[in-house]
DNA sequence: GTCTATATTGTGATAGAC
DNA sequence: GTCTATCACAATATAGAC
């Protein structure tokens, strides 16, 4: 099931998706960049969907312990403001240095029942506190994850300020009760 | 290249993009709906992303006329709240109602020259009055952006209230200068 | 505008030998 | 763990007859 080669595929086959898009991410380009046959990846993984799902957890997983990392190393006098703002600039870099990662992670149902144990573990940062609560902390969530799908997607005119668009999000977000 | 004909299959594309989903719209989906065999596709489109482009054309000119019209159809009244509130909800509306078309026209990047020309006679709507500049409106389409693409995809928690945060979006930009 | 026939390429996946 | 060989499809696309 998880031998240690497995863990040497699955960082290859994460290059390739980053390197070769979402779209072209499968047994072919990912055996190829190993140097070894397709059929030598299925000693490893089940199939091309559960080489994707362990991506996707491996994702969520990085999300999470950088997140927490990003404010847990905050100075305790900051304020609300500050943690958003760290969250936030946390959260736009994982994004912009894993794009596809972020696309994988995104653009498909989460099976939360699988994921949310070994994630959930990880996360340890008091979203009741920072949000009014967890739907409006949801609702912030999706703007951010807003900006980055249409960075990533190549959608924003080029003159447009991406800093800016992320810092009304932040005083936005920073001035609501 | 744009016969009567090319209209009705560009239908019956949009009626498969919706029902099978945007990874199984091709050649052979929409030739089996149509009835015909797919070179005879090729007659009338030059290839599969013809077909993709002319159905993205198609979503923009609805995008940008049915937002239109929310804003037009508006009393004197109406307060910027009450502009903010009728182009959110007919967004919304229009991704719910067509949202594999929404992914068709997001996940990609757009050819803008190819494009605003024929959209941009319809967008009568001025939002240099609606939002504080290009990039806070921007900002602000992002939001409503996210929230519908996670609400597509699925990645959105069962028991969170959707209204609510389109509400809390709602409620933060009209409250912005 | 439609068809038959075909070309080309690619996909995910399995059996079984080494 | 790796390979060769193979399967079973499905994809986009073209040529040319009707």
């Amino acid at each position: 099931m998880s031998e240690p080669r497995a863990n040497e595929l699955l960082a290859i086959a994460l290059e390739v998706l980053e390197d070769e898009g979402l779209e072209n991410l499968g047994v072919g380009t990912i055996s190829r960049r190993a140097g070894i046959k397709p059929p030598s990846l299925y000693k490893q993984f089940e199939s091309k969907a559960d080489i994707e799902q362990q991506l996707a957890h491996l994702g969520f997983r990085l999300w999470a312990e950088t997140l927490a990392a990003a404010s847990t190393e905050l100075p305790s006098s900051a304020t609300r403001r500050d943690h958003i703002s760290a969250l936030t600039y946390a959260y736009r870099e994982l994004g912009r240095e894993h794009p596809q990662l972020f696309r994988l992670m995104n653009e498909r149902p989460v099976h939360a029942a699988r994921l949310l144990p070994a994630v959930g573990e990880t996360t340890t940062i008091d979203y009741g506190a920072l949000f009014p609560s967890l739907t409006a902390g949801m609702s912030f969530w999706a703007w951010g994850h807003g900006i980055l799908a249409l960075e990533i997607a190549g959608r924003l005119p080029p003159e447009i300020d991406l800093d800016v668009m992320w810092e009304t999000m932040i005083d936005a977000v920073s001035t609501v009760s």
